[in-house]
Order: C-alpha cells, then sequence, then structure tokens
RNA sequence: GUGGUUGUAGCUCAGUCGGUUAGAGUAGUGGAUUGUGGUUCCAUUGGUCGUGGGUUCGAAUCCCAUCUUCCACCCCA
C-alpha cells in the first residue's frame, strides 16, 4: 500500500501563489542591497561541523542539525561509546557535516579561505535557507530564509549608519512600520564591570533581554539563579530605569555610571556617533537606543540591532550586529565585520496580516491561446511565438478539449486574455482577443493584439 | 529539551451518551450549453476518521504510544 507522504517538521512546500509573494520580499531586499553596492554570494547548505560548533553558544550547538556520516559509520568506533548509549560522545564519531545555522558564520568562513581573492572592505549579500532544529511555532520554522548583508573589513560607524539606511529602505518599500532597536555590547560589558560581575556579560545580556517581557521583578530573579550577587543587582537597578527617555538622555544618563570604565565609554562614544550621523540622512522609522536588547549570540562585541514591526505581534523580523572577530576563529584574526540580516519568512507572516502583498502578482501568463486541434493548433503555435518574439507571455492550452474548459482554465489562473484562432479566424487574419476582467473581445490582426498589450 | 494543544473528503468544517451504511459547503468530474469562463440548475466521483496498539458485543467517539499542527517556556529570524 502506498504510504501516505509526509514532509518534516517545521518545513513547509510553497505553492505559487506563497512563491510570486515570497519572490516579492527576496526581489526588494536584494534591489536595495545591490543599490547600496552590496554583491551576492552563495555557500553550500552544509558545513564541516568543526565550522559551526561551538560558535552560537551552547544552546546553538543543540540546535544544529548534523549529518550522519556516509557509509559504515560505526566502523572503527570505540564499543564502549555504544554500549554506554553516549550519544553526545559518539556524535563526533559519527557526524562531520551539519546544516547551517546562520549565513555569518559560514561567510566568515568564506572570507578566510577566499581571503586572497577578494578586494576589502567586502560587501556581500547572501540569501539562502538556514535550519535550526528548534521546536516549530508561530514565526518559527525548522527551515527559514536569512538575507544577510555585510561589510566585513572595514571598522568605520558609517557600514552601522549605511546598515540603517537599508533596513529602513528595504521596510518602506515593504510598507511595514517598524522600529529599529539599537544597542552596544561595550555598553553591555562596561554595565557588567559597573555592577561588578564582567564574567557575567552573557548571563545578564540574556536576562536583560526578557526585560519588557517579563518585567523587572522576573529578571532578576533570573540574574540570582544564574549566581549574580544581590549587590551587583542593586548597582544595576537605577540602569533600568531608563526606558523612556529619548536616545540622548539615555546616553547622557548613562555616562554617570560608566564614566571610569573604557569600555562602557568607547561604546557610548559609538553609539553617539551612530545618532550623530542619523540625524543628517532622512529615515521613515524611528531608531530606539534599547538597552535591554542584548541579541543571544556570542560574537557580537559593538552595536547589535533588532527590527520589530509596529502592527504585527511577530518576533524581531531583522538582526544583527558588529563582530570584531568572527574570522579569527578560522586563523585570520583583526578582522572586524558588521552584518544585518532579514527573516524573509517573518516578513512574510506580518505581510500577510498587513494583506500588504501587492494584489497583482499572480498575473504571470498574458494570453491563453485555445487549442482546436489540427492545423489551427498548428497556426497557433506560430502566433504564440509572434507573441513571445514580443515579449509578451502566453501559453497555447496543449489538449483538444472543450472551449468551455479552456476559458475556464484561463480564468482560474486568472490569465487577463483568452485567444480564439478558429478556422473563422485564420481566414480573415482577425483574430478574437477576450478580455476576460470586462468579458468583452474584439477582432485584431496580431500586430495590433501585440500593441495592445504591450501598451498596456 | 519541558509543559499544553490539534488532526474527519483536495480545502473549510459538522458528527449527540460508544450504537445501523460517517455528513455539509466548496473544489473536481459529467450534463443543461458540440466556438466562449465567472452566475444558475441537475447528476456524480472523493474518506486506512493522522498512524499503531488497547478496552468493548460494537470505537471517528474511551485509554496508551507515536507522528503532525499550533501555543507557552528555552532560545531566536
Amino acid at each position: 500500500m502506498a504510504q501516505k507522504p509526509s514532509i518534516p517538521k517545521g518545513t513547509r512546500d510553497f505553492s505559487a501563489t506563497e512563491m510570486a509573494r515570497r519572490n516579492y520580499i527576496f526581489d526588494t531586499i536584494s534591489q536595495v542591497y545591490k543599490l547600496f553596492g552590496f554583491q551576492q554570494i552563495e555557500t553550500p547548505a552544509m558545513e564541516n561541523l568543526s565550522t559551526l560548533m561551538g560558535k552560537y553558544g551552547e544552546e546553538g550547538d543543540k540546535l544544529l542539525f548534523k549529518i550522519l556520516n556516509s557509509g559504515d559509520f560505526l566502523s572503527g568506533i570505540d564499543r564502549t561509546k555504544i554500549q554506554d548509549i553516549q550519544s553526545q560522545k559518539l556524535t563526533s564519531d559519527i557526524s562531520e557535516k551539519g546544516l547551517r545555522y546562520d549565513l555569518t558564520v559560514p561567510f566568515a568562513r568564506y572570507v578566510v579561505m577566499h581571503r586572497n581573492e577578494i578586494q576589502f572592505p567586502f560587501k556581500r549579500f547572501q540569501i539562502q535557507p538556514v535550519w535550526r532544529a528548534d521546536r516549530p511555532q508561530k514565526g518559527r520554522y525548522r527551515e527559514f530564509y536569512q538575507c544577510d548583508a555585510d561589510i566585513i573589513g572595514s571598522q568605520s560607524l558609517l557600514n552601522e549608519i549605511e546598515l540603517i539606511q537599508m533596513i529602513d529602505e528595504v521596510f518602506k518599500r515593504l510598507n511595514i512600520n517598524v522600529v529599529i532597536k539599537i544597542n552596544n555590547r561595550k555598553i553591555l560589558a562596561g554595565i557588567a564591570e559597573y555592577i561588578g560581575a564582567p564574567e557575567h556579560l552573557i548571563a545578564i545580556t540574556v536576562a536583560l533581554d526578557k526585560l519588557d517581557k517579563i518585567g523587572e521583578e522576573a529578571v532578576i530573579n533570573e540574574m540570582i539563579a544564574n549566581g549574580i550577587s544581590t549587590s551587583s543587582i542593586e548597582k544595576l537597578k537605577p540602569l533600568l530605569k531608563v526606558q523612556n527617555q529619548n536616545n540622548a538622555d539615555k546616553l547622557e544618563y548613562l555616562k554617570q555610571f560608566l564614566l571610569g570604565l573604557p569600555i562602557g565609554m568607547k561604546g557610548i562614544e559609538e553609539m553617539e556617533e551612530i545618532f550623530a550621523f542619523a540625524e543628517t540622512i532622512k529615515l521613515q522609522n524611528k531608531i530606539q537606543l534599547d538597552l535591554t536588547l542584548a541579541r543571544g549570540l556570542n560574537y557580537y562585541t559593538g552595536a547589535i540591532f533588532e527590527v520589530a514591526a509596529l502592527d504585527v505581534k511577530m518576533g524581531s523580523i531583522c538582526g544583527g550586529g558588529r563582530y570584531d572577530n568572527l574570522t579569527g576563529i578560522f586563523g585570520m584574526p583583526d578582522v572586524s565585520g558588521v552584518g544585518i540580516s532579514f527573516g524573509a519568512d517573518r516578513i512574510y507572516d506580518v505581510l500577510l496580516e498587513l494583506d500588504g502583498f501587492p494584489k497583482n502578482q499572480m498575473q504571470n501568463t498574458s494570453i491563453l491561446i485555445v487549442n482546436f486541434g489540427g492545423s489551427e493548433a498548428i497556426q497557433a503555435m506560430s502566433i504564440a511565438t509572434a507573441l513571445r518574439n514580443a515579449g509578451i507571455s502566453c501559453m497555447l492550452f496543449p489538449e483538444t478539449i472543450k472551449i468551455a474548459k479552456q476559458f475556464n482554465f484561463a480564468n482560474v489562473l486568472q490569465i487577463p486574455y483568452v485567444l480564439i484562432a478558429g478556422s473563422n479566424e485564420v481566414e480573415t487574419g482577425k483574430l478574437n482577443l477576450k478580455d476576460m476582467n470586462q468579458g468583452t473581445q474584439e477582432l485584431l490582426f496580431i500586430d495590433q493584439i501585440i500593441e495592445k498589450l504591450q501598451n498596456h
């Protein structure tokens, strides 16, 4: 008996309408990327696990999809590992490849491998799927597309500004109102130092990140659970009070605390410079300094970004930041980069909820030519060729069936014109063109049809 | 990974207290209408009731497991 087909958890098929809409998103983003001088690359779906492991923190390693080695993958394995069922220890023996978790780490690997061919600073963009073994839910899939743009080999904060401009431009073109949240890892490091818990930077940032979601009390409880002392937390509390001020006031307020701390002051300087640049360009959307923005990825060292839609409840739809030494782990130190990534699948869900997709995405074929069979069909093929040579998309219905059926086909596929070229029409050279939306039809020579459709 | 939730025709969903042959709308197919679609009318094809076990004289319905969906946590795009 035939088995019922299915696809893996958290993956999806994309049908024609969905693809038209997805391409609208991809096209918008890549047009903006190209406009800003970024060049497209692609990297393999799978990477060596040695490239991926340890780059995303402990949680990230768990969420990596690992690929079983080919062939007799159990030969030569230490028997005790199998007997003891130590699957964690066994993993490195039976799997040496994994599906990529994001596009940034493979990009760092790419830069190191191709360093001699690359002209720095290198601006690249990359639109490809990534995979995470997370539990799926709304806006979270196991296979999803990221749309990355990174500038590597330049420490200038102009890059941060350019990324902000691109974020603003993309969401302007997509008609989504957003807030661009920005923070700086150096400020967070300064805060951690100020409260006397620099070794807990990651725990502090992860807890802080949840402030607006779970509230101050729950954040403090989480910090205590992570071994942060109560005296540190007391010193932190006044810093949590700055959320309702404007960006400049927040920075001024912070200075009081971070005055003697070089890292923190450097972070504040960077933010001041970025905001000063931002003043000089016109942005559609608001930029907001958000001290609770932390981002889980460990490799960020400077500015960090996150974008949230204002009119739809959804996780972040774009994120990114500066990383000073991501290539260092692959043996190429002191190369700073900064990048952003749009989450195309979440943007899709946001646009769907806003009813924000263009309405005419499905009209890919302009004309359906009715098939009458025999010599008329052969005649129809040359009409189709003439139309295509003029750049008009058309198709000849492949079967000779009742023409009511053929009309219905055009109707369901929303093909706006049906061309009838039967024996009557072929005799006079004037073809019957029916406008499916108006219900009208007229007799036209082929040249007139081309003219009409081209001016359409 | 933890807790909860969901699954019946291609799609959207009914299905009573466990009781005969599981229904509707829509889509599909044929016709009313042999060269004209959308509207209308008539007829009609689709079901391992997610899957596997169990309880029962009898299971879509109750129980267990598993997969899937969605949600919360964790984390993230």
